[in-house]
DNA sequence: TGTTAACAGTTGGTTTTGTAACTAACAACG
DNA sequence: CGTTGTTAGTTACAAAACCAACTGTTAACA
């Protein structure tokens, strides 16, 4: 019962997929740590301000599906850098828009750059067809699980 | 500059895969989580024993690619709750074997089960033929990033 | 042998995350 | 208005992960 049972570990997706995503984010993990110190929730506020521009946590929250303590611990630590300035809506005192300082742009820019070239050297090891059906899948599965 | 940027979050591999490998894990993580108290790390440590039978806990950290204080902490909590054993080896006392008993065993056919029907509802979603494109892309992806 | 290096596994202290409760502001409706 | 409910965001405390230094043991080799 306890020897070479047939279940298949490397077959579990939920299993095989986070060895894929743990392994594939290694190479950039080490350089926004290392460059900036930063930690995952910090570089994807960062992204979410440098691609879509001046928006609230709670417009983050909604698109990345982090959730609000991460968001509010991520923008603090990024504000105490100077990478993103803090506004109150003058409407609804409740919401606080975020946006990049010129410092906040030229780090997203950066790692933007980084993402971009990294993102082609995985893609590289896989047809053109193969990579699409891999993102439309993992697109599939992120939206949710049923 | 900064409104609509063309670099996309969904196209970014390593992102596309966390997001994926998070929502695809939070079903199974509700099931050994609520029904055993455990963590992921302890559901893949007894998952290695059950699958591979007695074995030590460096072996176990060759497979599963986990550290090995994770790995020491789960076995500890594992061994602490009688789903396993300790055996020094007599040859070489720095090694210990871990072997599954009764009632690990019990629980790792529970979670097999559910993990089973578990992957194959998520199977369900795609052809054959995109599945097995997609474990071999991953398991491409996660034996290492180059 | 004796000394040094390597290895299996554990422990301690810090950092990060998770969860729940909280503050401050707005909304709905009597 | 005033009560009740909801929302945006923060904070406090506990659980978990991370990293480095540690113990005990075997190996290498002068």
């Amino acid at each position: 019962m306890s020897i070479a049972d047939d279940f298949d570990l490397q077959n579990f997706l939920p299993y095989l997929l986070n060895q894929a995503a743990e392994v594939s984010s290694l190479r950039f993990q080490q350089v926004y740590k290392d460059r900036y110190g930063m930690l995952r929730t910090e570089w994807r506020v960062l992204f979410h301000l440098g691609i879509y521009g001046k928006m609230t946590a709670r417009e983050i929250g909604k698109r990345s599906k982090m959730h609000k303590t991460k968001i509010s611990r991520a923008v603090a630590k990024l504000a105490e850098r100077r990478f993103l300035t803090r506004h109150r809506d003058g409407a609804d005192r409740r919401l606080e828009y975020l946006e990049l300082t010129e410092a906040g742009q030229r780090a997203y820019r950066d790692l933007r750059q980084v993402a971009m070239e990294y993102d082609s050297a995985l893609a590289a090891r896989f047809s053109d067809a193969d990579m699409a059906t891999l993102k439309r899948m993992l697109r599939t599965l992120a939206s949710d699980a049923a």
